[in-house]
Formats: C-alpha cells, sequence, structure tokens
DNA sequence: ATACCGCATGGAC
DNA sequence: AGTCCATGCGGTA
C-alpha cells in the first residue's frame, strides 16, 4: 500500500473541505472527513472518513458496505466473492472472455506465468526501449501550423454536485437525480466497463494501455496483464456519433491498491505548482482558458477559428477528466498520454483500398491542419513501437472535406486488425508524439457483452427486455440494429399491420427451430452452424449473397434441386452489398471477405483461403454426388437389360427413346452428364447453361470474391478466371 | 486486366 | 436541410 500524500499540497484542497463522509453507508455520516478515498469522476476523490477511508485501503469497502447491495459475484479461479456492482470495487476483478469474472489476484498469476509474460518495464513508459522509439516521431505538434487549447470540458460541475449529492452516487446503476440520469444514461452501462477496461487494458506487448498503465504505480507497481486485450477500452465512453464508432476522449488512469483498486491519481498527480504540468492539471480543471496549454497542448480545437472547429459533443468528453500528469516519482520526467480519439474500422478502413476515413471532427482537431488534397505525411507508432507512415489527406466532398489517412493497410495488416477494431489514436506530451493501440472487436464485444448482460439481467426478467444486440459497434450496423430493433417490438407485440419490413431486416427476424440440430463446421477457428433444411427466404430480383450462419443452409448441401435453384436466385443476385444486418464483426463470410471497391486480386486456382476452400469441398461434395448417381445409372440400365432381352428392334426403339430423352432434358435431377469430366470441370468449368445449379451456386461464391460492376458477365468472367 | 485514385452517391443523423 | 461518412464506381496509369 501506497502511502496518501502526507501533505495537502499534493492534494486538491477541496478533497478535504468535505464535511461528511463519501460513504453514504457510513455510520458516522457526519463525521468530519479526512482522506480521500476512490477517485471521482471529476478527477477529484471521495472523502471518507477515517474509518472508511481505512476500509477502503484495505480492499474491504465493498465487504463492510455494500454486502446487502447487488452484484456480487465470483472469481471464476479462485471462487473469491467480489462486488461487481460499484466504482469501488470495479478496478478489482477482471471481465473474462468466456463469461465470468476473475478476480486481480487470479489474473495476475495467470497472466505472469503465461508464455507471453513480459514483466512491466521499471519505470515509466519512456524510460524504455519502446518509449525510446517515440521520440523519433517526426510529427511535430508545436510547429504545426494552427494552435490547440484543450477540449471544452465544459460541466464539471454537473458530475461533482452529483457524486457529491450522496444519493448512490457510487452505484452505477442507481442515477439519483435528472441531471445524474443525463450524465449516466450514457455511461451507465459503460462505466463499469471502461473501469474494466482500464484494467483489463494492460497488456505485455507495450500497447498504449499499458503505457497508459505502466507509470502509474512507478516501480513498484504489480501490473496484471491481460494477452486478450490489445489496447485499453475508452476511458470516457461517449455516446456514439453519426455513425456510433468515433469517440474523443481524454484520460485517466487507475491505480492499483492491493487489489482494491483506487482510481489512483493520487499517486501520479503532482498537484504542486512547481511543475509547470501541474498547471495543465489545475488548468483543466477550471476551463480552457488558460494560455499556457492553449500554446503547449495540442489537445483540443483551434483557437484561430473558434467554432468552427468546435469538436462537436459527441466527440467530446462528456465526462470532465483531466489530463493526466504522469510519472512514476517524484522529480522524475513527467509525461502525458492523451487519447484523442478512436475509430471503429468499417469494412472500407480495413479493406485492401488502404484509405482509413478519419471522422473530419477528429481530424481537424487532433491532426495537423492540410491546406492541400495531397496533405501531408504522418507518422504514427504503434503499440509495438513501430513506426508507421500514412498520408493524412482530404477530399473535398460536398462543400466539405472528407479526411482519411491514406496506406494504411500494412499498418492494419501486422496489426492483424479487422472491420469492426478500433484503433486508438493518441498523443503522448510533450514529446508531441502520436500513437495509435487498438482494441479487437471480440474483446471489446465480450466485455460490454459482459457488462450490459448484467446490466439487462433484471429487465429480462420483467418480459420486456429485448435481446441485447450484440452486433457490431460500426454505426449503420448500430443505426440499422436500432431500427429493426423497434420493428422486432411490433413483431412480439403482433402489430403487423404497420410493420414493414425491409428484405435485411426481415433476416434478423429468422431463427433456426429450436428442434433442428444445426451441423457445426470450424472456419478458421470459427465455429458456423449449417442447417440442412435452412429455409430459403428471397424474393425476386433481390439478393442476399450472404454465406453467414443465418443463410448457411444456402450453402448446405441439399437434395432438392429446386432449392437449389432457388438458392441460386439468391445468390446469383447481382447486387452484392456489405451492408448485411447479419454479418458481425470478424465474420469471414464470402461477403464481408470481399474487398468493397472489387479491388480485391483474383483467388488463384490452388488458393486455400477459406472461402476457395468452401468453394472447392462443395465441388467436391458434388462430384461424389455425380458418381454415385453415373453409377446407379449404370446399373439400372444393365438390370433392365438383362431383365428383357429385347429384339435388335426394341433395342434399337430404345436407344431412339434414350437420345430423345437425353437430348430433351438434359439436366434432369437423375440424369448423367456423360461428358462430365471432375478433372477438367475443375480446370475449366463447362458454359454456364450448362452447369448445374450447384456450380452456378459456387460461380457465385466465386464472384463474390469481387463485386461485380457488370453483374452476368463478371460471373461468368471470374468463373473462367478462378477455375 | 488490374490496381489505384478521386469523386459521387446515398443512408443516417 | 445540412452534415458526415461508408462505399460505390468511373477514370486512369
Amino acid at each position: 500500500m501506497l502511502p496518501f500524500p502526507s501533505s495537502s499540497s499534493s492534494m486538491t484542497p477541496s478533497s478535504y473541505s468535505a464535511r461528511f463522509c463519501f460513504n453514504r453507508e457510513c455510520p458516522d455520516f457526519n463525521r468530519e472527513c479526512y482522506r480521500p478515498g476512490w477517485r471521482l469522476r471529476n478527477g477529484d476523490f471521495a472523502d471518507l472518513c477515517n474509518r472508511c477511508a481505512s476500509a477502503y485501503e484495505q480492499g474491504r469497502f465493498c465487504d463492510i458496505f455494500h454486502q446487502r447491495a447487488s452484484g456480487w459475484r465470483c472469481c471464476e479461479s479462485c471462487g473469491k466473492r467480489i462486488h461487481c456492482g460499484c466504482v469501488v470495487s470495479a478496478p478489482a476483478f477482471m471481465l473474462l472472455d468466456a463469461g465470468g469474472i476473475e478476480c486481480l489476484t487470479c489474473a495476475r498469476k495467470k497472466v505472469s506465468v503465461g508464455p507471453n509474460f513480459r514483466p512491466p518495464p521499471p519505470s515509466f513508459l519512456f524510460q524504455s526501449p519502446i518509449a525510446d522509439k517515440f521520440q523519433d516521431l517526426s510529427i511535430d505538434w508545436n510547429s504545426s501550423t494552427r494552435s490547440y487549447r484543450p477540449p471544452n470540458l465544459s460541466g464539471p460541475s454537473i458530475l461533482q454536485s452529483d457524486l457529491h449529492n450522496r444519493g448512490d452516487c457510487y452505484e452505477f446503476n442507481q442515477p439519483t437525480s435528472k441531471d445524474k440520469a443525463t450524465a449516466y444514461s450514457t455511461e451507465k452501462h459503460r462505466g463499469m466497463n471502461d473501469l474494466m477496461g482500464r484494467l483489463m487494458s494492460v497488456n505485455s506487448n507495450n500497447h498504449t494501455s499499458s503505457i497508459l498503465y505502466n507509470q502509474k504505480a512507478g516501480p513498484n507497481c504489480k501490473v496484471p496483464t491481460c494477452p486478450n486485450v490489445n489496447a485499453y477500452p475508452p476511458l470516457i465512453s461517449l455516446k456514439e456519433g453519426t455513425l456510433g464508432a468515433q469517440r474523443a476522449f481524454p484520460v485517466t488512469t487507475p491505480v492499483e491498491t492491493n487489489g482494491h483498486l483506487g482510481l489512483g491519481g493520487r499517486y501520479l498527480w503532482r498537484k504542486d505548482d512547481s511543475s509547470p504540468l501541474s498547471h495543465l492539471h489545475n488548468d483543466m480543471n477550471r476551463g480552457a482558458d488558460s494560455p499556457l496549454e492553449s500554446k503547449n497542448w495540442n489537445f483540443g480545437i483551434h483557437l484561430d477559428t473558434p467554432g468552427k472547429y468546435q469538436v462537436v459533443p459527441r466527440y467530446s468528453p462528456k465526462i470532465p477528466y483531466k489530463n493526466q500528469v504522469l510519472q512514476n516519482l517524484p522529480n522524475e520526467s513527467v509525461s502525458v498520454v492523451t487519447p484523442l480519439f478512436e475509430k471503429i474500422l468499417s469494412v472500407s478502413d480495413a479493406g485492401r483500398v488502404g484509405r482509413m476515413v478519419l471522422p473530419k471532427k477528429c481530424a481537424e482537431a487532433f491532426l495537423p491542419q492540410i491546406s492541400q488534397t495531397d496533405g501531408v505525411p504522418l507518422t504514427v507508432h504503434d503499440s509495438t513501437g513501430k513506426e508507421w507512415t500514412f498520408q493524412f489527406r482530404f477530399w473535398v466532398n460536398n462543400n466539405s472535406r472528407m479526411y482519411f489517412l491514406e496506406g494504411i493497410t500494412p499498418c492494419i495488416q501486422s496489426m492483424q486488425l479487422q472491420a469492426g477494431d478500433t484503433v486508438i489514436f493518441s498523443r503522448v506530451d510533450p514529446e508531441k508524439k502520436l500513437i495509435m493501440g487498438f482494441r479487437k472487436a471480440s474483446v471489446a464485444q465480450s466485455s460490454v457483452q459482459e457488462t450490459e448482460l448484467n446490466n439487462n439481467r433484471e429487465s429480462c426478467t420483467n418480459g420486456d427486455a429485448e435481446p441485447i444486440d450484440i452486433h457490431p459497434p460500426t454505426g449503420k450496423n448500430k443505426s440499422t440494429m436500432t431500427t429493426t430493433r423497434s420493428k422486432r417490438q411490433k413483431v412480439e407485440k403482433g402489430d403487423l399491420s404497420e410493420l414493414k419490413l425491409t428484405w435485411e431486416e426481415a433476416q434478423g427476424f429468422i431463427l433456426p427451430p429450436p428442434n433442428l440440430t444445426p451441423s457445426i463446421i470450424t472456419i478458421e477457428g470459427i465455429e458456423f452452424e449449417e442447417y440442412e433444411d435452412a429455409p430459403i427466404i428471397g424474393k425476386p430480383n433481390t439478393g442476399f449473397g450472404s454465406t453467414c450462419s443465418a443463410n448457411k443452409g444456402l450453402l448446405a448441401e441439399q437434395d432438392d434441386e429446386e432449392a437449389q435453384d432457388e438458392a441460386e436466385g439468391l445468390l446469383m443476385s447481382p447486387k452484392s452489398t456489405s451492408k448485411h444486418p447479419r454479418h458481425r464483426n470478424g465474420c469471414t463470410c464470402i461477403v464481408c471477405l470481399q474487398s468493397p471497391s472489387g479491388s480485391s486480386p483474383k483467388h488463384g486456382r490452388r488458393c486455400s483461403c477459406t472461402v476457395c476452400d468452401t468453394v472447392r469441398r462443395r465441388r467436391e461434395t458434388l462430384l461424389q454426388r455425380k458418381k454415385k448417381q453415373q453409377q446407379i445409372e449404370i446399373e439400372n440400365k444393365a438390370h433392365k437389360e438383362t431383365e428383357s432381352p429385347n429384339s435388335d428392334e426394341e433395342r434399337h426403339q430404345s436407344a431412339n427413346n434414350s437420345g430423345t430423352t437425353s437430348k430433351d432434358h438434359e439436366p434432369s435431377k437423375a440424369q448423367i452428364d456423360l461428358n462430365f469430366q471432375p478433372e477438367k470441370d475443375e480446370e475449366s468449368p463447362p458454359p454456364r447453361s450448362k452447369t448445374t445449379t450447384k456450380d452456378k451456386s459456387l460461380h457465385h461464391d466465386e464472384a463474390s470474391f469481387k463485386p461485380p460492376r457488370s453483374s452476368s458477365s463478371a460471373h461468368n468472367k471470374l468463373h473462367v478466371e478462378s477455375f
């Protein structure tokens, strides 16, 4: 346990000036407070009486005061009961990917013996080799043609007053005032997750997260690592913007204290006036008017044209976290890591085009000003310290600008990012470095999912709750989800008269019959459910080229050729779009794998990608089936001949009939195609008119690699090219 | 034929 | 109605 600052000079006077213990359960409610407890959202600390403070410091606060509160869970490893329902204990456990929680001790044990474990650097980031790399970051923020000032962190009074309102102020699920409801409404579900995220963000890969974490407790800090988390989630989760994909936020850092994590700014924050950073820190509390920060801290928006570049609220922090002064020991180097904004990768971003669209406001606020469409090179260090140089550019679009980073493909691939993952841009001051971390969608999703599950459990029992949507947080999907959700409510209420569904929305309502057992196939580690008799739903001339689990039945080997034709009708639809409501982050279906603008390379004959494997597998199945049918047909013929030894005339007649039959309806279901040459077919398939329905289906799959601009010809073309 | 580039379009807010 | 942004698509190298 690190000692509390012995001098009040290191703490905000207001931290000690409160008259009442912040703990509403404190038996000596009116006792004068002496010591700070957990850190509040506004950066201050809860004022606790000595007794409560001691309990908090010893990690027994929840044991004593929250016994009757909800939210107690058991560690999956050691079974220890942990309160998961308040801000006090929030940092004391980790949400597990597979569900459940784990206490910090167990988490640390696991990680410390893990194969990828690397002990945390003994000191702060910039004394580490990785940190040294950041010194070379090319962006000179100070020399930028524009100046910055911190974003408007307006509104501290609201939260602060709420938090001091003594009414359930530390319980996320019990807002007590209208203001609080407003403040918490967007934060309620995320607050816990954010705290968890900060805890979980630490890993051994020197990501931004670990940078943020490691500095907080000095050389003796035991840093729990989480190999499954690549970067810390946003510390402040804002209400999603237009696309629900970007966030902008300042930073704070958790500090562990004996497993019961206090948001221990107290070990990091220097509030003595000797350091220029303390000016920043204090000024941040007062607003954005500090001349110092406006010149030296590129924290926000333009000074030269205020208003024009005002970051819209959805990108601005909604909670007045202060910028964090990071240091491990007094009188040593101090640096500040400021998360600027994050971007959830869209299909386009993660595609092969190599361009990542940036939120305009964030680009204008946090990145160098550019006047030419060619932009400027932007050097960014990733979480491993590797240096990347992108071209920060813009297009003129609708009398506006559309900002994007060019040349990100190598970086994206290096980080193994895909659509739905989040890239987090941060700045390190005073070095003025730009760094980028990332967060895999699966991690964020599981975490968010868990939290939301917990938060929705009650409402679920009420019967009017909706299924929790765990779709990717991509903007369009999200907004689509919103629409679908409201419509689903109508379905559930039986109000079908006004229900108008788009075709894609209708897919969302399709669920497999409970009595059907799917066969599970695993592709690239992801399990898919295959329903042999999956319903084939379509409407004429409307395509839905998904091969995701929802429509996996389309890929299932079906005996019904008509059904195959139907499926083909869907699959062959010329319109192939990436907007499929059933698709999720990480989806490896053909549609999601495709390049958005048709720039993906052709799949080679020996390509072993998932899609090609699937196609090949289906082709083999088809060939085997045909062979089998041939065999049966031959046997039948032989049987007939032996059964009725006809005269020459009869045999002749029979032969004629046979010829006529095969000529008239050649591709009959059980018909043998004597010209069928499997090997040749593999090399160069027959003309389209002679292909079987399965083949056509396959062709569609191939075509899906690259959405054809001219559908029919492109299909044929691709068909020939790919095989 | 292909990849890249830049603009246009349209959905969402 | 205006803005933002994902992505489609035509032009070009």
